[in-house]
DNA sequence: GTGTGTGAAGGGTTTCACAGCA
DNA sequence: TGCTGTGAAACCCTTCACACAC
C-alpha cells in the first residue's frame, strides 16, 4: 500500500469533506497544543468536533500513519503533518476585491492572518475608494488587477463584489493569474478548469436554516448536530 | 409512487446537498422571471448553475413532478413551489448576535433582508456599543436575550462572535428558544438535536483553497469548477 | 420531436469491525 | 490492555437511460 508522508498530491483522491475535516482538526490541535497537552487520540479530536473517531482516523490515513498504536497522536507532530498537508507551513498573499461592507470586515478578519493568509492587496471599482485605507493598505482600482496582481504574485483572491459584478471581476482576475477563488458574492461563480473556487454564499446558508424549520424532522443537517458535551 | 405537492415534511430524507441547490435554483428562476421569460428547462437550469439537468430533475422529483413533459418548467410556478418548500414564502425574524466587524456587516447585507429574513434583535455583549445603532435597530444587552428572544418569537440567530465566546453565547441562544444558527464563528459549535446550524467558517474555506493549491491536480473541488460558458 | 420523471447502475464517502502493534 | 490503521460493508448521492406525456 501506498504510503505516501503528508506532503501528499499524488494518490487517491482526497474529498473535499476530508480536506474541511483536516482544517477542524488543525485547529483543535493548535488548541490543544496551547493547553500544553502532548498527546491526544481520534476519539478526543473526534468528539471536539462533533464526529466519529473512525472518521478522524479514516481521514489522516489517506496521508500517511501519523499516531501510535494504544497512544494516540503527538499533537505537536500531527499538527505540523497536517500543517503541510494543508499547505499552511508557509504565509499566503492574498488580494481583496471589493471593499464594500463584507469586504471591509474581511479585511479586518484577524483569523485570516493569524492562519497565514495577508492580504496584499485591495481593489475596489469604486473611484470615491482609491486611495482611502484599510488598515495599512491603499484601496486601488481594480482595472489594474493584471499588473498589480502579477506584480505581487498573488495566487488567492476573496471577492466580496455586488452579485452582478462577480462573473466579469472573477474572469478578470483568472485572467490575471489568480488560481483560487473565496467567494462572497451571493451567485455561482465559474471559472476554467485548473481555477479553484469556493462559493460562500450566505444566502444559500440561511435558506437552508429556512427549509430545517419549514420541514420539521424530514431532514437533519449533518454538521455539527450532536449533543452537547 | 408517493406524489407529494410541495410541502414536504413526511417522505424521503433530503440531502443537504439537495435543499443548497434548490436554493440555488430559486435564485436563477427569480432571474428567469426578472428576464420575462415564462418556461425553463433543466437544460438551462443547470447550465447557469454549473450542474447536469438529471441532477435538477431528480431534486425537484423529490418533491413533486412540477413540469410539463416535452415543454420544461413554469417559471412562475416551480419559483413559487421552491419558494413553499424551502419556507421563503413567509418572512422570519432574525436575531444577530455579535456587532464586531463581521456582525455589523451582516446587518448590512442587502440580500438577507430581500430573501425575507429580517433583522428585528441585535445582541452584544460590550457595554460601549448597548444603545448605539444599527440602521434602526438598537444593539442591546446579550444578557437579555432569554426575553429578547422571547418577546420576538426569533427562531434563527446569525451569530458573529469571537470563537472562545461562540459555544457559551449559543447554548445560551439555544436555551432561550432559538432552532436555527448560522454561525460566523470560526469553530464549529455543538448544538442538541432538533436545533439546527451552520457553520460558515471562513477559515477552513480558504484553508481549502491552500490545500487545492498546494496539492495541484490531487484533487478538486465539486462547487462551480467547470469550463465558463 | 422534445424534455420531464424515475428506477437502476455507478461512484464515492462513512461506518464497521478487527488485525496489528506499543 | 489501549488505540491506531485499514479492508470490507453499508450507506448515500449522482449519473444514466429510457418510458412517458405533451
Amino acid at each position: 500500500m501506498p504510503r505516501h508522508t503528508s506532503q501528499s498530491h499524488d494518490g487517491p483522491k482526497i474529498s473535499d469533506a476530508t480536506v474541511k475535516r483536516l482544517s477542524k482538526y488543525y485547529r483543535t490541535l493548535q488548541n490543544a497544543i496551547s493547553a500544553e497537552k502532548t498527546t491526544i487520540s481520534s476519539e478526543e479530536i473526534a468528539r471536539l468536533n462533533g464526529l466519529t473517531a473512525a472518521q478522524v482516523r479514516k481521514d489522516l490515513s489517506f496521508f500517511g500513519a501519523f499516531g501510535r498504536r494504544g497512544l494516540g497522536y503527538n499533537a505537536v507532530d500531527l499538527h505540523r503533518n497536517i500543517g503541510q498537508i494543508l499547505g499552511l507551513h508557509r504565509t499566503w498573499n492574498v488580494c481583496l476585491v471589493g471593499a464594500g461592507n463584507i469586504g471591509t470586515a474581511l479585511a479586518h478578519f484577524r483569523q485570516f492572518a493569524e492562519q497565514g493568509f495577508l492580504f496584499k492587496l485591495i481593489l475596489d471599482s469604486d473611484p470615491a475608494k482609491w486611495g482611502t485605507k484599510i488598515g495599512d493598505l491603499e484601496i486601488q482600482d481594480f482595472e489594474r488587477c493584471d499588473d498589480l496582481v502579477k506584480r505581487e504574485k498573488i495566487k488567492i483572491a476573496v471577492v466580496a463584489v455586488p452579485g452582478l459584478a462577480a462573473q466579469k471581476a472573477v474572469d478578470r482576475l483568472v485572467a490575471a493569474g489568480i488560481k483560487a477563488i473565496l467567494n462572497f458574492a451571493p451567485v455561482t461563480i465559474l471559472v476554467p478548469p485548473g481555477v479553484y473556487v469556493r462559493n460562500e454564499n450566505m444566502v444559500i446558508e440561511i435558506e437552508a436554516l429556512s427549509y430545517a424549520l419549514t420541514s420539521k424532522g424530514g431532514h437533519r443537517p449533518r454538521t455539527g448536530t450532536l449533543p452537547v458535551v
